[in-house]
DNA sequence: AAAACTAACTTAATCGGTTACGGAAAAGCG
DNA sequence: CGCTTTTCCGTAACCGATTAAGTTAGTTTT
């Protein structure tokens, strides 16, 4: 690999005239700055950054966290698209993204330990299981960092507006007509506490009365479980006229998978989604889409911020989706 | 950031000996070894990659060509579920990953260089415009790569059978009696080109005469095109009674646009998606599930193997799918 | 024309490790 | 008890950059 100290041999310069004159520093000549550029570039040379990181201190990568326990991860259309506008984002702005992992030379470690490794210039943590110890070790440390979806006290966060998600949904299936409204939410996480608070203060204030029965617990992307939860709530007594899902996947399963059973009791009444995916746009599927891409950007500028000026305050900011209007939510009288 | 200096320092040793006894070589007392290990704990030490890279010229450190020009991609399943199958492979390697992009500082640049700059070990092109010259440049330069789908003479590939696959669909659908099937397919790329060979051969095989009229190029993804090829099908005064779709996802979204229509003659008629995404699965579809994992899995390590021994030549691996069988195939007298 | 600048480099230290080589002390051997 | 091996650790060069400080020649000032 071609290394400055060549180039120097080649223009007979010193290697830190060959620094100086690649990084554009102003005490070089003109001339020999051209005589330079041209012999880098005819010998093929780049830049070491594992050099410049030593000397500098800096890296220009960001470690991104994004573990899936449940195997959703990338297979998430939220989570994904996310990861894909903050690398835009980050490239952009000149960094490079790593995943984070808690291996070392095979064998495990802890995140932290990585970060340190890899010595990244800030961390953003995209999905992850927030209350895990190695996690709260790495927003703690002194390692720029944001969030997504998630507040911590130490560093930046950007979250989805879960609780207006909630609020729109509801006051939507009210307009509608719909009183007897059931949440299949997930797990409980910062994400679905947000959400039921939106579910329950929108239903208050609409004072509509809610159905402790129709409000359970299910899990986030997990199509055998909210098809079980479904089928529950249809066999209630008293069964809800309309059904919020936790996301837009776990409803096109449950969809499909009654039509399979030739039971077209869910069809019969009205169903909402969570995420705006696309295929839940194509099927006509009225959801609330949250804005992956905003959140991706924003979280890379508050992470370019925070590691730009380290002294700043950590910020919390919320950004909001919108309702997508399909077809699944019907009239009642 | 503590470094072995200060290790040394508190051990009253030197940082060679620091090194040495973290880095487990043979010539240093168990006694020493522990006193080290211990302090290095206690102090929060971490190795820094970028020292060692400089040092070793290795960095564990792999890019990953993963370029959406159509904004697929990441949100594209077979391609995240290829990446994060590789991601895992190569975290239990003692590898992290990091995208390639071409954007240097802010600047254009190109992946070449990009890839001097980080020192990569190796390089995995997972997703690209293939025929780009920024890409020959990479796969031809001594950085060790693997391609996957894509076959180049000068590195190790990793290929998912698409011949293979074409002819167990047409297989499937002559023995379900078949005869007039058609088949939309993607854009012109080293994939099609064997889809297209498995389809032509297979349809030889089995006495099955192409009409031309039923072979047409559409665009993977795209659910628009794929909507209006299979409108073009059916608007045919001699219907096909089979068509095989690019893929799942465009498929399901055609699927779901003639409903909208209120236009079932696509579902009076049989339909085969590829790929075998989960949504697929769940709907019933009928189609050819690439085995994404193990396309991963094979291109890390046969790029594990290339890194570590770079005078190996170069294999190419073909990867079998399986069918899958939906609904969506009926039977013709 | 001597003093004071300025422009355009060079020198050398440094970042944090790795590793070939060397050397002293302890252990093994006859 | 001498001599050879081992064992264990230190010395120092090096990887490829960056940068403060120093040097030299040319230019300006007075």
């Amino acid at each position: 690999m071609v290394s400055m100290k060549e180039i120097a041999k080649n223009c007979n310069v010193s290697v830190a005239t060959v620094s100086k004159a690649l990084a554009d520093k102003k005490d070089i000549s003109e001339a020999t700055r051209e005589k330079i550029r041209k012999a880098a570039e005819d010998m093929g040379y780049m830049l070491n950054a594992s050099a410049r990181a030593l000397k500098t201190n800096r890296t220009n990568n960001i470690g991104v966290l994004f573990v899936d326990s449940m195997s959703a991860g990338l297979a998430h259309e939220y989570f994904s698209e996310i990861l894909e506008s903050f690398r835009w984002a980050a490239e952009e702005y000149g960094y490079d993204i790593t995943f984070i992992n808690n291996r070392f030379a095979g064998m495990t470690s802890t995140y932290l330990n990585h970060c340190k490794y890899r010595n990244f210039d800030g961390v953003v943590i995209i999905v992850a299981d927030f209350s895990s110890p190695q996690i709260l070790e790495l927003v703690d440390s002194d390692i720029p960092a944001v969030s997504i979806d998630f507040n911590y006290d130490h560093c930046s966060s950007v979250v989805s507006d879960n609780t207006k998600g909630l609020r729109q949904l509801v006051k939507y299936a009210a307009e509608k007509g719909h009183r007897k409204i059931a949440f299949i939410h997930g797990e409980p996480t910062d994400v679905t506490k947000k959400r039921l608070d939106g579910f329950y203060n929108t239903c208050r204030e609409l004072n509509i009365s809610v159905n402790e029965d129709y409000v359970i617990e299910g899990r986030y992307h997990d199509i055998d479980e909210s098809y079980r939860l479904a089928k529950q709530l249809l066999s209630l007594r008293e069964k809800p006229t309309c059904i919020i899902f936790p996301d837009d996947y776990s409803l096109i399963g449950t969809i499909s998978r009654f039509r399979e059973d030739g039971d077209d009791s869910l069809d019969r009444i009205s169903v909402i989604g969570y995420d705006g995916i696309k295929m839940a746009r194509f099927m006509g599927i009225t959801t609330y889409r949250q804005d992956a891409q905003a959140l991706g950007q924003l979280a890379c500028k508050r992470l370019v911020d925070a590691i730009e000026n380290p002294e700043g305050l950590c910020e919390h900011s919320v950004v909001a989706g919108e309702l997508i209007e399909g077809r699944t939510v019907h009239e009642v009288k």
